[in-house]
DNA sequence: TTGTAAGCGTTATCAA
DNA sequence: TTGATAACGCTTACAA
């Protein structure tokens, strides 16, 4: 392994030199800069980053922790995430999969030194105090996160506000015996959803029925059996909200082994717009959530962070969600009730379907999927 | 922040005897452990990892260099490796978008000293030079090279055998008149995937007609395009294979746009059966290509590499392709062309439907998915 | 413009 | 079982 001190040798100068060449330093003179060069060139020198953050106390890396890397949504924001920090010259060190408190500490510790700061997700409400104590070593942003976050930086989605209107939209179309599949208990994302829900329905008035709130895991297995538990209650209800996609797919399948039609005798809804929403048969009417941006996003609150001067408040933003409106809950006149979103919601109508893509899919294509008409408004704001 | 010789001081010990402790390491006795633990933890004493690799020249870091982190295919690369990275104990440094050979290079560069090896997969073959020079600093796995790698570990997908197949199936099913896609030149998978075309058609004895092999560029917008070129040609070819899933959902849109049927009119296949390719309507025949299990393996390569002690030839390994007959190519009889692949190829039938989950879906998932019937056979091989 | 030398926070080698 | 102390490879005052 060559070091800075074969090149100093080589070069015939010091450390200091081959140092203050490499960091594009002030003044060298432009005979000693070629020489260095040449002499790194013929070495091969490549510098090492570990002595170097050791001494400045930086390394350009962001470090990344997640519950899991699974599915686009993670996927997304990761490269959501990555895209950005190319842009700010920093690589991501990605830690996943942590499914409890102390491996995400442990994570976070293995860290220190190697990172400038760390976005983290917490996996859930348990994790706190680890978050906290994560807090005190970096600088961090938290994703997603539900407890109060005391001077961090936060960035969330729309869940509540999404699985409202939602509700909202179901309601609108007459439905007034709605059941629920539910996320897994604990878990930020469906609570919220599951509170927006509730609010939804209390927004028309409906009295909701008893055990219609039905446990899902976010698989789409635990959809499928919730849909059996579902057509086993008498009267049937007449709409289904998913608190995720998957799980409205599993739904579907159990719908269809089951004979019963949808849009026809029972609306289906989910949460997500994952890429294969829009392919489904019907087409899944779900809410649009922009993982991509979400990681962008954090990114780019990280960089303000740690980037500004005064310490300013700690930002806390939220990531909108789109209702989209597709063929699975039997919409009629998508015009009217937009209408009615606006005056009761006070935000715009989302993009054109055509530009629409889906997360999952490459920005810049261009033509028009493969798929019914797509249309939403945008729901929660920054 | 707290060092640790804070945490000697406060302890009463040498900074030797709590870096003892921190290791877990030899002859401490118990007493002391007690008093360094508990000064550490009072203090939330934090070990700086880079002055660790620094001494010891490990960091328990993987890099990883991809060309995107775009698209499906990608992520599920990356969950491989990173699946697997965790059973290692390892953390994974992730670098990518890039377009060009020097961005790799800088980005394996900067990387000196905070990681243990590398798995890279390069954009095209004109950075086999980087890719070498890289050789020379880590121990590098390479994802899919195409180039020479003389001495490195590398792994790739079956994507010669898998286009042949395709194609293959195709000119069973009686068609002569066959159009590609391609992929964008200079792109590995792009490349083979034209030679197994090529080669496919050969094995028919079909004298391919000029003009129907049409650039892509694996966006959907180009397929779209490329379609637009396709159905100028007189006559016109009965059948297209789009060099992935993405350019074969364009020609669907483009098909549908100018009143062509599926498969009625013509037979439409793709390759790399994405998540959504079994909701497209008609279900798209593709071949299938597992990317976790290419990143798992990768991994699984880098620790056998570098933890044998005595080097090894180099493995060379493939992961398989499965063909996915589905409905866009109009399939007739599977079960005889079943036979008659295995017959010629060798292989094992894949696994039933029901079990074949695409890759981008939870491996947990018991349900079966709401599409039609898919079915398959393993090309390539270890 | 260049060189000397003192860190940065560890681990590892010796002695004690 | 412990403690000095010399690396590890670099950056950065401070001097020259």
């Amino acid at each position: 392994v060559v070091t800075i001190r074969d090149v100093a040798r080589a070069a015939g100068v010091s450390i200091a030199t081959v140092s203050r060449v490499f960091n594009g330093s002030s003044r060298v003179s432009e005979e000693t800069r070629k020489a260095v060069r040449s002499a790194a060139s013929k070495l091969d020198y490549w510098p090492n980053s570990a002595a170097r953050s050791l001494t400045t106390s930086r390394s350009q890396v962001l470090g990344v922790l997640l519950p899991d890397l699974f599915g686009e949504f993670f996927s997304e924001v990761i490269r959501g995430i990555d895209h950005a920090a190319r842009r700010e010259k920093l690589q991501i060190l990605v830690s996943s999969s942590h499914t409890d408190t102390d491996a995400l500490l442990a994570a976070a510790r293995s860290m220190r030194g190697r990172i400038d700061g760390l976005i983290a997700m917490a996996p859930d409400k348990g994790s706190a105090k680890a978050i906290h104590q994560i807090t005190r070593k970096f600088p961090v942003v938290l994703l997603n996160p539900r407890f109060a976050t005391n001077g961090c930086p936060a960035i969330s989605i729309a869940n509540f506000e999404g699985a409202r209107a939602m509700v909202n939209h179901l309601t609108r179309l007459g439905h007034r015996d709605l059941a629920m599949i539910t996320g897994p208990p604990g878990n930020v994302d469906a609570e919220e959803r599951l509170r927006g829900f509730r609010t939804g329905l209390a927004d028309a008035g409906v009295t909701p029925r008893a055990g219609l709130e039905i446990a899902g895991d976010f698989t789409e297995s635990s959809g499928y059996r919730a849909a059996i538990k579902i057509l086993r209650r008498r009267p049937r209800p007449s709409a289904v909200f998913a608190a995720n996609d998957y799980m409205a797919i599993g739904l579907l399948s159990a719908l269809r082994d089951a004979g019963v039609d949808v849009p026809g005798d029972m609306a289906v809804t989910g949460f997500d717009d994952i890429a294969i929403a829009q392919y489904l048969n019907p087409p899944l009417t779900t809410v649009h959530v922009d993982a991509y941006e979400l990681g962008e996003q954090a990114m780019r609150l990280w960089v303000e962070s740690t980037r500004t001067p005064t310490p300013a408040p700690p930002s806390r933003e939220v990531i909108p969600a789109t209702l989209v409106v597709r063929n699975s809950c039997g919409s009629t006149q998508p015009r009217a009730a937009e209408a009615r979103a606006r005056r009761r919601w006070g935000v715009s109508l989302a993009q054109p379907a055509s530009d629409a893509a889906p997360a999952a899919l490459p920005r810049s294509r261009k033509s028009a999927p493969v798929t019914s008409r797509t249309r939403g408004r945008v729901l929660g704001g920054r």
